[in-house]
DNA sequence: TAAACGATGCCCT
DNA sequence: GGGCATCGTTTAC
């Protein structure tokens, strides 16, 4: 049984925390995916939630590294982020798409579909399969929800702009692994080799 | 009290 | 495959 990542891991610049946890797993109560999806998100930069200082929502954004910020989307969508940084300061990963691996009947059930490709590739979709709600929110994520080393080969990465958002657009901060199926569109052509 | 902020799913071509 | 309609929370005024 491999041990999930250490908050140690988490305490450092986010933007290699978010390249690094492509191709890691995320699992929750047996139930766990492949990320093949991240994006970093930095206080100093508009689109991140700590960019207006610490409020009761983004408490736990400006917590410590290594625990959940889960965090209500268009009031119906849960998003899961990974705090990164030192205490205090306010940045973390968002985890946007996932490679089913365990617990597939589970999410199908859950997600309402059974095509293994609509169950995790997109960020609201993989927290509604994995049973990831608000309640975990400030968890950490090295208990029940876990997030755990890579195995097999590496990722092809791709990096891109980030999607979804509209300020600070032009950043590069988006992780992908450009040979899964799974990624949220749109999809990041291959690195040139 | 009011505006901003997003991801998904369905219907269509 | 692509475009459009949808909701609730949070923060600012």
């Amino acid at each position: 049984m491999t041990a999930p990542l250490a908050p140690a891991f988490y305490d450092r610049p986010v933007v290699d925390v978010a390249r690094e946890l492509v191709g890691c797993h995320v699992r929750h109560e047996g139930v766990s995916g492949r990320i093949v999806e991240t994006e970093a998100y930095h206080f100093t930069e508009p689109a991140c939630h700590a960019y207006a200082g610490v409020t009761p929502r983004t408490r736990v954004l400006h917590g410590a590294p290594g625990r959940a910020y889960v965090y209500l989307s268009y009031g119906i969508h849960s998003l899961l982020n990974a705090v990164c940084e030192a205490d205090g300061v306010g940045a973390a990963v968002l985890i946007r798409a996932l490679e089913p691996l365990e617990g597939l009947e589970q999410m199908a059930a859950r997600r309402g579909r059974d095509r293994p490709r609509e169950l995790c590739n997109g960020p609201g979709k993989l927290t509604q399969a994995l049973g990831i709600g608000l309640g975990l929110n400030g968890s950490a994520l090295d208990g029940p929800l876990a997030i755990l080393p890579p195995d097999g080969p590496p990722p092809r990465l791709a990096v891109g702009e980030r999607i979804g958002i509209t300020k600070a657009v032009e950043l590069p901060w988006r992780f992908c692994d450009a040979g899964s199926n799974c990624v949220s569109a749109p999809r990041l052509p291959l690195p040139t080799a």
